[in-house]
DNA sequence: TTGAAAGCGCTAACAC
DNA sequence: GTGTTAGCGCTTTCAA
């Protein structure tokens, strides 16, 4: 009985139809409510509900040239700091209306670049990535569609792209002298991959000292619990006696933790054990960590914000630091 | 000198321009290139780069009615678990050059709602949600978009919608009879909030035994290793002496591992513990904890297969079942 | 194998 | 305050 029972969906016209309007006022009771008479408004509200129409973001985006969408490109999903950022980043840019599309990059440039190409497909208004070190490929990219993009997890004034991080090297530097001025003099730091990882990278530069009476070794691992576990195996069959483990992540100072304790060797009596991110277990371990505290849900705001700053001024915005601080709990003791 | 310097980015029209033929056939090198004669093509291809032109999303949308765009409403992305499966679902969907947007919800059907209106607004094609207690208002809305939408983490062949994922009340119940098998008769269950979490209410239900000579006492926590902590320590508190915890997650057994330790509880010698998921850490953890493998990358593999096979035939698609397993490690012991 | 032209659903001038 | 209408960038008939 009802016309023909086609089953599409309502667009503009068939609700301008049903209300007795046209489609520009139908436009603007979603866009500019106000500039609609109250009348008007309510009646074509009530159409819009009994069609159950959705406006099609398709053509929306086409018209406005605004998508609303901004995509997150992130090394992986599986540890918390990056997850954390997310939420928080997702949770600021919703406030503006902004979608967020996330993919991920396994730290592998070329991935970056293929998935980030595939964010400008679905017409990503903005890109958030880690790290400043990108393929020649994604630059290209990024210069020809001249999209906004942020660099986060890494803070560095002079980079062409602003940069919403901390101080990496001051942050492992942190860490590092927090085990020096307790006494350590063998330390081990285990690290995730340096290969395209400038955040790592950064971290390592940050212990650098020409004039010291401490000893380093290097571990590079996997970021994951079972990396850390296999960093401190490695650790444990060296013949140099190491009194502190500083890991660059508190992922693998939990590895740690657990490859010690299969040794029977205890932390912190026997070793004392830094992490760098301060992820929300690591206040309730056994000891509990001592660590560098990352705002991570601040940079995912303050990211909402230069991203939100960008596309409504088409200017870029500044770069901003966020401050790391050193947590300290039961993981560490002065040596004697 | 070149032209007028619009910033403007290249559209189908500037392409065929500058190649010397109609729109359509540029279409056509896009969409179906056998049907392009191979010097057209050519031709037309080198122009496409030279111009760097990138073919608007929004614009093949409104036209194909097609955005390649899933979404995907997860409790959030702190939890392994999810992540593990979004990263297998992702891979999967890409094969068949579909993208991934994620929504969290927080186990909450409100939020999830909300989320899956957004996800609808940006023209997502097929939605995949977490277990099968949705608001009414979801239902509603996918009702009315007659969008599909799978649900996972849980099997129920007689849902409305088809379901890929586990027997969740056979994984908690083989995590129990393992557990008495091995002579435990006080266990302690630790597990994550029932409201709106289907996925624990069925895991609570896989325990139920009407003629049992064993005693178990329910705790629910936050699923997080602080949940796990502090759940821990209230079964601690209690005058009952439990041989073993059977936690719903190994996040929550992972917390009840260090609260144990931090009351110098030995696992398993004095307390068995057993978990559900298997994370990776799982089996790196000491000891190292016993559980039941859930098979999360074939249930973003199935979950792809099964919307690419919805949306390629618009028939949806039947439930899988996905086989639990117990994996027996060392934080469990018999009882003698 | 190719081109012309008609939309897709919407926004944004511009006119009334 | 409201309507008319010209596109946005593309796909897709239909002819040639």
């Amino acid at each position: 009985m009802e016309s023909r029972p086609k089953k599409k969906r309502a667009n503009l016209r068939d609700v301008a139809k049903a209300a007795g309007v046209s489609v520009a006022t139908v436009s603007r009771v979603l866009n500019s409510p106000k500039a609609v008479s109250e009348e008007t408004r309510l009646r074509v509200q009530e159409v819009i509900g009994m069609l159950h129409f959705v406006p099609s973001a398709a053509a929306r985006a086409i018209n406005s040239g605004r998508t609303r969408v901004v995509g997150a490109l992130v090394p992986t999903l599986d540890n918390a700091i990056f997850s954390r950022f997310l939420a928080a980043l997702e949770k600021h840019l919703a406030k503006h209306g902004l979608s967020l599309v996330v993919a991920t990059t396994s730290d592998d440039p070329e991935i970056e670049t293929e998935k980030a190409k595939g964010l400008v497909d679905i017409g990503a208004e903005a890109l958030i990535v880690s790290g400043i070190a990108h393929s020649p490929d994604f630059d290209r990219l990024i210069e020809q569609t001249r999209l906004p993009v942020i660099a986060t997890s890494y803070f560095e004034k002079s980079y062409h792209l602003p940069t919403v991080g901390y101080d990496n090297a001051g942050a492992s530097r942190l860490a590092l002298n927090f085990l020096l001025a307790a006494g350590h003099k063998n330390i081990a730091v285990v690290h995730g991959p340096v290969k395209s990882n400038d955040r790592t990278q950064a971290r390592l530069s940050g212990l650098k000292n020409p004039v010291s009476s401490h000893t380093l070794q290097m571990f590079e691992t996997d970021i994951s619990v079972e990396g850390g576990c296999a960093a401190t195996l490695r650790i444990l069959e060296r013949d140099t006696v190491f009194t502190a483990i500083l890991c660059f992540s508190d992922v693998l100072a939990m590895g740690a933790l657990f490859e010690l304790q299969r040794h029977q060797i205890r932390v912190p009596d026997e070793m004392s054990l830094v992490g760098i991110d301060d992820l929300p277990f690591s206040s309730c371990t056994f000891p509990e960590i001592t660590t560098i505290h990352l705002p991570v849900a601040r940079m995912g705001e303050a990211t909402a914000q230069a991203v939100v700053h960008w596309l409504d001024t088409q200017v870029a915005p500044k770069s901003v630091l966020l401050e790391a601080e050193l947590i300290v709990r039961n993981s560490t003791r002065e040596l004697n």
